[in-house]
DNA sequence: CTCGCCAGCTAATGCGCATTAGTCGGGAGG
DNA sequence: CCTCCCGACTAATGCGCATTAGCTGGCGAG
């Protein structure tokens, strides 16, 4: 019955044109009828119904490219991550932006496309150009951290709408949704001193990435906000964990009488789990003899055990904030640089007062 | 209103005919050295080296839309489920699938478009004429029971490339990768049978889906392999299986010479739940006293109990199949009606040898 | 010295859609 | 009765690129 089409992908997908004859007018009209008709065009009530059902018999669908290259609008933002969007991971992270993307974009009749292609041969994500395919989207959403910073610059200097999830300095202009770390931060070294602690340490880890100093920032404000000193030693910053965070260097802090200790989350965790493991090592009950408290969410791999005190990242919300700020630049929405969402605080088990 | 700009996308961003007039030749011949060159024409290397040049010069980058266009395709797939795509539980088993999918994708060069059912202005995935913006993408994946039969046999008639995660008879013609569930239900019978069960009952659900009744089947052929007779009552089915499902109906089993069990998967798992309820109250050990087996996996907050005698689908390799299927119906490969994946036995601790 | 041929290009066309200039028939105004 | 305008469309154009027909100039064969 059907014929071999040379094209694959237009084998059976109406065009305009097609609508336009059954429905015994001219492609303008159709367009005039499906597209946004912003020019304000009159149009009689019964031509409209006749396109309009030709179009549903037809299952007319506008193609995404020809709309885009006429400048028009497609309802598709685009997911672009540095990384597999979907790793094998379980319990990524990117995994709950994307329920709040989703959600988001559903909500106000977006579709997403998952620029996870290599559409430049299996070269993959990091590929010269590769950014580019997101021009196909009516703007995009990007996640991961090591973004080509060129190929990007290129993108926010075209005026393509844009929004990084996280917080993000670098190319001027590129919007961002990020969490509110410092803040949140700050509130657990308040809870912290709420429960009389008066010596407290941070553990970072050797990152410049907005993260780590919004957090040491919020740290040192909640010191500040308690009227404590942030005396030197308060930030202990370690590029190997492991190996700088031991029982011995723990016996020491507590002898000068820290009480305290609070780790910042990051990829891997490894301040965290090097504090846990080096206070247990040295035979310090938690949170009996020492307190401790974690700046974000524990790794997977720990989460059967106690609730670290800390905050939570509302990543679903912050998904969402982000399809937002994209819908809001779509809208034509000043490009105000960024937008803050609140972490939530979580008291855990893992801090109490001090003995 | 007045004048807009020259869409901002397109403010500063050098097009062919550009790097052309700079090179000093035709818009074709940008292409031609810019593009593949498929036709095999011959170009002079100066010539060449002079387009490079330009288009280095000028920073020239290729907009996808206008290649797409004129390329006829998107290298774009679709991902239509019936429900949300990202659903609030973590461990839903799309997520598992789009592992797979992702990745296939990715290394085939297509991207990913996620009808998440806006589109149609918020009505979601069960409006009318929701399916029919898939026609977007070159083809579609299909995840999920419920679609609309209407909509799905217009595309398949149409001739869209579709491909069904799961198998699927109805719409005829449409392809589908599924996982092998008979013979691995099979294989689970045969595990029990060579345990030394004599007596072996299936407890299904009220459902009709092609999966449930590959199970049974795959059941009873287990039974005939292992020269066990497949008598009355070596499948029960039920629509409600913590009402049906008792201690009482397990101890009169029991009674009767039945020492294992086995339930099929379903989405909710009821009828492994019930199962495991009716032994356990029933005051049954496991698998002391009868073996247990589960069609399938356990539900995600079960995934703490003793690993139950069974399979595992394997989703992410079953998304990639089903990639793999969809890219080849798009490369003009003949109309396979399905292809299977066959599950993985898992030994699980519920099954031993009889008393 | 033609003719044919081929290497090396270029002109023209079309993809599917949005947009901008019309076109056309018919009442209102003069 | 003729003009003018207006409502309701349609023809034409272009977006940026790929592709397909040319076109041209030189050179070996006849």
């Amino acid at each position: 019955m059907a014929e071999k089409e040379p094209k694959a992908a237009r084998r059976g997908r109406p065009r305009q044109a097609e609508v336009a004859r059954l429905a015994g007018v001219s492609q303008t009209t159709v367009s005039l009828v499906l597209g946004g008709n912003k020019q304000g065009i009159v149009i009689q009530e019964a031509t409209r119904e006749r396109v309009l059902l030709a179009a549903r018999t037809l299952g007319y669908v506008p193609d995404p490219a020809a709309r885009r290259l006429a400048a028009a609008r497609n309802n598709l933002l685009g997911v672009f991550s540095f990384t597999a969007t979907f790793p094998t991971a379980v319990e990524h992270s990117y995994y709950r932006f994307l329920v709040g993307i989703e959600q988001e974009a559903a909500a106000r009749g977006y579709d997403l496309v998952l620029f996870t292609g290599s559409s430049t041969g299996g070269a993959g994500a990091g590929a010269p150009g590769a950014l580019d395919r997101v021009r196909l989207a009516d703007g995009c959403l990007l996640l991961g951290r090591h973004v080509p910073a060129e190929q990007l610059r290129r993108l926010v200097d075209d005026g393509f709408p844009l929004v990084h999830l996280g917080r993000r300095d670098e190319p001027e202009g590129l919007a961002w949704a990020g969490a509110d770390y410092a803040a949140a931060s700050a509130e657990v070294v308040g809870h912290l001193a709420g429960l009389g602690h008066r010596r407290i340490v941070l553990v970072r880890e050797d990152d410049d990435a907005p993260a780590s100093s919004d957090r040491q920032r919020g740290f040192l404000a909640g010191l500040a906000a308690a009227g404590l000193p942030g005396r030197d030693g308060a930030v202990v910053r370690t590029a190997r964990p492991a190996a700088d965070i031991t029982a011995a260097w723990v016996r020491a802090r507590h002898a000068e009488g820290v009480t305290a200790f609070v780790a910042e989350e990051t990829d891997t965790g490894d301040a965290w789990r090097a504090l846990r493991a080096a206070v247990a090592a040295a035979g310090l009950a938690v949170p009996e003899a020492v307190s401790l408290a974690l700046l974000g969410s524990p790794p997977a791999d720990l989460s059967d055990q106690p609730v670290p005190t800390g905050f939570d990242i509302p990543r679903a919300e912050l998904g969402a904030a982000a399809v937002r700020l994209l819908t809001g630049l779509l809208a034509g929405a000043e490009q105000r640089s960024g937008s803050l969402v609140a972490c939530t605080f979580r008291p855990g088990t893992t801090a109490a007062p001090p003995p």
